[in-house]
DNA sequence: CGGCCGCCTGGCAGCGCTGTCCAAAAACCG
DNA sequence: CGGTTTTTGGACAGCGCTGCCAGGCGGCCG
């Protein structure tokens, strides 16, 4: 709190005035290159940061935006935010991280409010706050940018980066097809996710592709919780005869049932195969490892402040490349 | 970014000076009931927040701390986050999330910079960022408030919240003793980390404690990693006569010796006992779900927070209860 | 060679609040 | 009832920057 330099101190030294100091600051053009060298070395050597309290004041700008989450998974969260966090800070912007309770009944009002306090230059939303029409219609009149790094491609609102949940399912889908299993379970996660209805897509999608009538009761409902795929699995061993494959919606779900599996002492990958969906830390914990896709949520997160920070208005939407990532919990589908 | 009210529209609708508004807003006495219940109903109507920004600018605070780490660990960051998040919207402050390279040869010029651009009123550190003696001094220095989230209460360095890890360490080890194991392993943490000396010292004066001869050789180097972990099982697994029971240093680790002892085919907990140290999301997602000590995270976090915002000073240093959780990899240790 | 334009620099207002000082009104006292 | 304190609210400066405008200087063109 104490002798914390300013602008004005640096000019004094420099011998310029404190107006062309916050030139060189901003990287504005019109300061000769000797002139700009001077100031500079001026900055380093007092390790001066100019006030961002005051920037954002005086300005047009506060250079800060918000990332907005709504996410149980700490993996999840943790990789947004270190993708998001990485771009910003290249770029020269604050990242406020910002865990939000999407079923508040005031939280469009609080997110306006975050918007109004902090000033900010824009938001990174998150699913399912991807998914909330009135703050996208609220951001929309206020006409602050955002980026919705969204599942699914879709045309509307405006900036998004995604990846394809359809085609990934149908990829892993296909890996157990291959492997031989006909009977291959669903174990889907919450309707509210956009990302839950997609993989479903992709496993019926293939499913029909390869002849294979879907059967609505292979599809469990879960929420994406390793409980419930812990329960879901529990609820397949006991049909008969059993599906030789469960592929779960994510990642905590295929542990889930793998744990269940294990329970029930019916050996993975040779009596059961059982798939997830993330890639997330606990697919390499578990035994044996877990077979599953390669969602770059990290990619996913600096894409997202890339384009709406450094952006051009030619590509709104990205769309980033997921991965068949087969270890070792899918294998022939046992004969019989 | 458009019609964003300030407080001296509050203060015109109100009928009163803008100053008062800022009263108000402050909380500051003198000013009558009646004044008060007015303005606020003003501001409640017109969804005013005021400037962040502003603030920090005119005032002495800026109503914003830091909470800084360097760890891999997507569990523990989201939790820290959690809790510390928590208590600061709670007493009405910001919290910047600062992940942190310590190892960054400008790290505390590049943290006091971030003092300085955002006007701190103070930092949470996390370890191993506690343990800096170069950064602890350039607070100190500044006489910025700042509370160490530490592994290990020791009386320097004011403000901190801690557990006990030699007593919890203590616990575990007795644990696994009462189970009848004496060649109990362990596979310890980065030298680097506090808590991993500590679970070390804890294991030792346990066995000790048990007559039972410390033995250098049950213990293996690791670095809190699932791949650490999965090697000092295997190391200990090529001795002979193998140790019963492995102590890791964290969840971490013992999923990866958990993960070892199912490649090569060893019954956990019927061959080989396994516990871990953390209780994070691993713990329970692995099978068998793993023994291990639940360290309240979050509340240490919380209390960090507590005690920095709205700690009084007869309590500088707090410390937190932990929890053997017992569950499926430990047993009996094998006869013979 | 005069005029105009582009480059570089400085001056000054003002962003939306808080801190300090001061004045008026209300409450209290001998 | 005058004088004094306490309460209440206003005036004003200024936090550290950016936006806008103005001005000096040199080069280039007609």
């Amino acid at each position: 709190m104490a002798g914390r330099p300013t602008i004005k101190e640096v000019s004094k030294i420099a011998g310029v005035s404190f107006k062309t100091v916050s030139r060189v600051l901003n990287n504005e053009k019109h300061v000769s290159e000797e002139t700009r060298r001077r100031v500079e070395e001026v900055v380093a050597q007092l390790n001066f940061r100019p006030s961002h309290a005051a920037r954002t004041l005086a300005g047009r700008r506060s250079f800060q935006v918000a990332l907005l989450y709504d996410n149980p998974s700490p993996y999840y969260v943790f990789h947004i935010q270190s993708g998001a966090l990485e771009r910003c800070h290249e770029l020269g912007y604050r990242l406020l991280m910002q865990p939000i309770d999407s079923s508040a009944p005031d939280m469009v009002p609080d997110v306006m409010a975050l918007v109004d306090e902090a000033h900010l230059d824009g938001l990174i939303l998150s699913p399912p706050l991807t998914e909330m029409p009135e703050l996208l219609e609220a951001l929309d009149k206020r006409k602050l940018p955002y980026v919705r790094i969204a599942p699914g491609l879709r045309k509307d609102h405006g900036l998004a980066t995604t990846m394809d949940d359809v085609a990934a399912a149908r990829e892993i889908t296909r890996h157990l097809l291959q492997l031989g299993h006909r009977r291959i379970a669903f174990a889907r996660g919450p309707e509210s996710h956009v990302s839950s209805a997609d993989r479903l897509a992709g496993y019926r999608q293939e499913l029909e592709a390869h002849g294979i009538a879907f059967d609505p009761a292979l599809v469990i409902a879960g929420d994406y919780s390793f409980a419930s795929g812990g329960a879901a699995a529990r609820t397949l061993f006991a049909r008969d005869p059993r599906p030789t494959a469960i592929f779960a919606g994510n990642d905590d779900m295929a542990a889930g049932a793998l744990a269940a599996a294990h329970e029930a002492d019916i050996a993975v990958p040779e009596a059961l195969s059982i798939a997830g969906f993330d890639d997330s830390d606990l697919a390499r914990a578990v035994w044996p490892p877990l077979t599953t896709i390669r969602q770059p949520v990290r990619e996913l997160a600096y894409a997202a402040a890339d384009l709406m920070l450094a952006g051009t208005a030619v590509t709104p939407q990205v769309m980033l490349e997921h991965e068949l990532m087969v270890r070792a919990t899918t294998g022939p589908a046992p004969r019989g």
